[in-house]
DNA sequence: CTGCCCCTGTAA
DNA sequence: TTACAGGGGCAG
């Protein structure tokens, strides 16, 4: 489910639980989640300290303890929410903060390929919400990159926060073909990929952070309407042609071949 | 670069 | 039954 948005409203409503309170236990309830790691070493570091601060990384969570830091990541289909009564928790909880108000904080992930970890969040590349991410940084950075663009997009490690969804409507919005590499297109083109990348994050950032307020978070593809993404087949709402759909390193690729070039 | 893997759910 | 899923790490 996430990328960026929606990993920044996960994110809150993390902060907003815990904010102020201790965790008097962490159960982990899947083994995997921590790996390397093990699961009693995990819950042991952070039993009984106090929450300091909740922040996003990138699409990583990481949360500050008093003398300890953990973080977290939701890959697929993860999702963390507050819940009355930690006996309560669903059977596709992976991991559990018990707070000392009597709630719960619950790593929800059905299909069980999140992630948490003891130690700070891995490193991240520049995170499009923010103030550095500029025009100039973003064209000295993709400008240098020879593999496909759309590849490239996905790539924390250089841009923080573009998963399969924004990259491919972002490419659209600037008119550029994902096939293309970024050293091959000019500064203006990349700087309409900037602008493009920001247009669409900011807009599902705000739905995003709206939809999660409300009990229940998030319903499937209700974030909004995707001019290419999922839409195989289907008529490009710009110029009426056909969106096409290829493979790019390992996930599906969705364009238009008469608006991308 | 591609392909496979992790795991479960859902839809065709 | 197969294909696919908004992520990412790894091997070849």
């Amino acid at each position: 489910m996430p990328e960026l948005p929606e990993v920044e409203a996960v994110s809150s409503v993390a902060r907003r639980a815990l904010a102020g309170r201790t965790v008097v236990a962490l159960r982990i309830l899947r083994k995997r989640i921590c790996a390397p790691q093990r699961p009693a070493t995990v819950e042991r570091h952070v039993a009984g300290r106090r929450v300091v601060a909740v922040e996003r990384r990138g699409k990583s969570i990481e949360i500050q303890l008093d003398g300890a830091t953990l973080w977290i990541h939701l890959r697929m289909t993860g999702n963390l929410y507050p819940i009355a009564d930690a006996r309560l928790r669903a059977h596709s909880v992976t991991a559990c903060f018990e707070l000392d108000n009597g709630r719960a904080l619950v790593f929800d992930d059905p299909r069980g390929l999140g992630v948490l970890r003891l130690g700070p969040a891995p490193p991240a590349g520049i995170d499009p919400l923010r103030d550095e991410f500029t025009a100039e940084r973003f064209v000295a950075l993709a400008g240098r990159g020879r593999g496909a663009i759309k590849t490239w997009l996905l790539d924390q490690r250089r841009v923080a926060g573009l998963g399969n969804i924004y990259a491919a409507e972002a490419l659209f919005q600037a008119g550029i073909d994902p096939r293309r590499a970024g050293a091959t297109l000019s500064k203006t083109r990349l700087e309409r990929l900037h602008r493009a990348i920001v247009a669409v994050l900011g807009d599902a950032v705000e739905s995003a952070s709206l939809a999660y307020q409300r009990p229940g978070g998030l319903a499937e593809g209700e974030l909004f309407d995707p001019a290419v993404y999922g839409r195989e087949g289907l008529p490009c709402p710009r110029c009426r042609r056909r969106v096409r759909r290829f493979s790019q390193g390992g996930r599906s690729t969705y364009f238009c071949p008469g608006c991308q070039r």
